[in-house]
DNA sequence: CGACGGGACGC
DNA sequence: CGACGGGACGC
């Protein structure tokens, strides 16, 4: 790529899987203009345009690279079928064949809307749809089952409706259900199983011609749902934040107003208005909903606190063209702003947060200490403990909650069904702590067993995975 | 007692 | 139809 550090130009074209496109554009389009129209939807590693050796003319071949894959799917769901320059053809955009591998793979007709799961022997599809619902809408879920006795083993399929979907519930899910994209079925059977209508993939997209993003989605006859359908081009623009600390309407407000274009900000509250540690917000545009779930999913506010943000479904409409490119043109400046502007810490500093009450959600015979700032996500596990409740397993927030306070806690695992689960500490020492003020203790009713965890087995002979 | 991993769809 | 370049930190 032409802005590429020089280290990584073959390297890092797949990494992550699906994270570059291959863009078929008019010969005159530059190398500037596709990362103006692009950068919208995510962070861009790369551009770069296919010239002849000798002529140094375009090709018209083009590649993006972004960080993530979801950003690639949404910037292809989004960008396939538009006309970048006034007069000339329609874009088309597909994820770029993996570089590396030898097999050749059509990628046009590749499945990228199907995941597959590692599950609780307990999940029902129903179970399976509730968890994995928040990153999309899903058509459908299914669960292996042996086909005598009818029990489930353990493994899942849930299918998106669009690529980016699926590379969000991949990227975000918990690592758990070790979330991949699913293998296309074998060729045989892909003929007549979810479509009543029966047409083939592919022919029927292709055959759209000019009008490639024009057509609406067929909400009136979903039985004729053609696979690649996915590119009638929306995205939610709402975002769902869930919180472990109680805070206020005005404290998330002011955090996700430090992104431009925020409308609509709200504390979900139950029938007695209390918190109910859930707020719904919504952007003027795609870019910038994106751009807030990127930066403040995962964000500790207050330190602590970590926040989980997720796309909902808004249910909205979002064809408009001028509302689009209104979007697009906001978003651009917003995120050039941001991404070359101060660090991440800074950028996102509020503006001082008030005490955030601790709201008898945590009810113990511990004195517990306060609050303490959770260790980052990718810190070295130093301890890990092992932990058994009795008679059933607490909530993640509160075991968060509880098990932070005697510091450098990374990460809270429940173990999927069962009744144990694991808490992870960058420091020997805290986690020690933690096991001598918690252990034998009860918590919200719930009797814990506190012990030092078993190293985890080494991963030798795993097969390679298949995305 | 109470353990993480693992992996594929009746063609 | 429409598939893969150029160039090189500083020990």
């Amino acid at each position: 790529m032409e802005d590429y550090p020089a280290k990584q130009g073959t390297e890092n074209l797949d990494d992550p899987p699906n994270s570059r496109l291959f863009v078929v554009a008019s010969r005159s389009v530059t190398e500037d203009e596709l990362r103006d129209s692009f950068s919208v939807f995510g962070d861009i590693q790369g551009v770069w345009v296919v010239k002849d050796k000798q002529t140094k003319e375009s090709k018209g071949i083009c590649y993006v690279k972004f960080s993530k894959s979801s950003q690639a799917c949404l910037a292809m769901e989004e960008m396939h079928g538009k006309v970048l320059v006034d007069g000339t053809k329609p874009i088309k955009v597909f994820i770029a064949q993996s570089r590396s591998s030898t097999r050749h793979r059509d990628v046009e007709d590749e499945e990228l809307t199907r995941i597959f799961v590692m599950i609780p022997k307990t999940f029902s599809e129903e179970d399976l749809k509730d968890t994995f619902k928040e990153y999309g809408d899903i058509e459908y879920c299914v669960i292996i089952k042996n086909k005598f006795t009818g029990e489930s083993k353990g493994l899942g399929y849930v299918r998106y409706y669009k690529p980016s979907q699926a590379a969000v519930a991949i990227e975000n899910c918990d690592k758990t259900y070790r979330a991949i994209l699913a293998e296309p079925r074998t060729k045989a059977a892909t003929t007549e199983e979810y479509s009543s209508g029966g047409t083939a993939r592919g022919g029927e997209y292709m055959n759209a011609g000019d009008n490639m993003n024009q057509y609406a989605f067929p909400m009136a006859d979903p039985g004729n749902y053609p696979v690649m359908d996915y590119r009638s081009g929306d995205f939610t623009r709402c975002l769902m934040m869930s919180t472990r600390a109680a805070l206020t309407q005005e404290q998330i407000f002011a955090l996700f107003d430090l992104i431009p274009g925020m409308e609509y900000c709200e504390l979900q509250r139950d029938a007695y208005g209390m918190s109910k540690g859930h707020a719904l917000i919504r952007y003027s545009n795609l870019g910038s909903a994106v751009y807030a779930k990127d930066k403040l999913n995962g964000f500790e506010y207050p330190p602590g606190n970590r926040l989980a943000v997720n796309f909902v479904d808004d249910g909205e409409d979002r064809s408009s063209p001028v509302g689009r490119m209104a979007m697009q043109f906001v978003a651009t400046q917003m995120m050039s702003a941001v991404w070359n502007g101060p660090s991440t810490s800074q950028v996102m500093k509020p503006p001082g947060y008030p005490p955030v009450s601790q709201m008898s959600r945590v009810q113990t015979d511990v004195n517990l200490p306060p609050l303490k700032k959770l260790a980052p996500p990718d810190s070295k596990s130093k301890e890990r403990l092992f932990v058994v409740f009795s008679p059933s397993p607490l909530p993640m927030d509160v075991l968060e909650d509880v098990f932070c306070r005697y510091g450098s806690l990374i990460e809270v695992h429940l173990v999927p069904g069962r009744k144990v689960g694991y808490m992870k500490y960058a420091d020997k020492q805290c986690a020690d702590d933690a096991l001598a003020a918690l252990h034998g203790r009860v918590v919200n009713g719930v009797k814990m067993k506190v012990m030092l965890a078993d190293p985890p087995r080494e991963e030798s002979h795993k097969r390679p995975r298949t995305y």
